[in-house]
DNA sequence: CAAGAAACATACTAACCAGTATGCTTACAT
DNA sequence: ATGTAAGCATACTGGTTAGTATGTTTCTTG
């Protein structure tokens, strides 16, 4: 009666790796949107096509899926993002700076409303399951070294006031720029993203010499 | 053959008021612990005592106990600790930074654990529920607002300088202790709070005169 | 090419949870 | 005191969800 149209090749061709990032993917998706207590195996399963034998076969359950989240996508992208430029700049203040202002730059109003994926899942898991925290916990760490190894070089050239404390002052403006986003996520506005971001650049400013 | 050994006084007392508020306690701190959607509501019958019939007598629906939550603890609580001692004081940045010191100091490691209500609630809930969203963008308004209104008086008063937008000033403080606590939640570390409790205090400075 | 393992597919289960149906008890107004 | 509504109690329902059981197909390797 019915034709079978999908796969127009008619064989069933299999791509284990893909199939594991295509899982990868639409969970980080999901629990971007959503956050991870809220997500639904299903829906995964229904946005990917991958069937549950499938993703069982891949992880063992769905706290595994989303520590593979984590590990795999959210910590890259943002020491991709947030902490490499940093790092490799011959003037890491003014870098820092430029990251920020890119971000909030191209940073669409849809992004804003879903917020840092970071911060997200921080907020939500790290009392709930403690390996979660510790692994979103590291990926903080990661941030924090690199701008204090940034710092470290910034005064040893010469660029940075060297009267302050530079573990505190990473942590302050990490703290500061996830609360800036936080903010804008739920007022849902652009200006709000601008101000606050105005006030973080500011005070990196503030510590340039 | 068994005899009714629960409340002693034999007398089914009755006394809506109390039983309203104690769900609107078990809720909140069900709520603090374990966000919104986490939440149980047959936990909060067992916290309670209360029975389910009682619960859907005095809210029509699980959301609804949550705004309620919302505009009856959160955000008063918030007003009152936050808000009205900068409003009050005859020198507002003194009196925010003490209010911050005196928030960094009282709080226990337990509390610092479970984070910001506002904060935590804002984050899971603005994009799932716009009523939720709504409601939490109020108390963030209320907040800042009233910190301008504060820096209004202090720039009358000449105690502040007045070269910068209010607006923003009052944004990034608030944005910035938001992101301090939710970092200190993700660490379990009082001493990451204190550091960028330290920065918050330090960029207050800044706008003294 | 055979055999075993890897990769998937389908159907099912058990637990949980918000919400409902229904009936009983206390309080209060007339 | 009595009728009525507010306040509460209990049992149930329908839907959802993570996870499992079991079988089938594709791949790899000797």
């Amino acid at each position: 009666m019915l034709e079978i149209i999908h796969d127009s090749s008619g064989v069933h061709k299999r791509d284990p790796v893909r199939t594991r990032e295509k899982l990868l993917q639409a969970a980080f998706s999901q629990i971007h949107r959503h956050g991870f207590q809220a997500v639904s195996l299903d829906e995964i399963l229904r946005d990917t096509g991958v069937t549950k034998g499938a993703l069982y076969h891949h992880f063992p359950n769905k706290t595994a899926l989303g520590y593979a989240v984590v590990d795999e996508i959210i910590g890259p992208s943002l020491v991709n993002y947030w902490v490499k430029p940093v790092l490799e700049a011959d003037e890491p203040l003014s870098a820092l700076q430029e990251v920020i202002r890119n971000a909030g730059q191209s940073m669409t109003l849809d992004e804003v409303k879903l917020g840092c994926p970071l911060n997200n899942l921080s907020q939500e898991m790290s009392s709930a399951d403690e390996g979660f925290r510790t692994r979103l916990q590291s990926i903080y760490d990661q941030w924090r070294q690199g701008l204090v190894s940034a710092f470290e070089r910034a005064v040893n050239n010469g660029q940075m006031r060297d009267d302050v404390n530079m573990e505190s002052v990473a942590s302050f403006i990490i703290a500061a720029l996830e609360g800036c986003i936080g903010m804008a996520k739920n007022a849902r506005n652009m200006q709000v993203l601008m101000h606050c971001g105005g006030g973080i650049l500011d005070y990196i400013e503030s510590l340039q010499r």
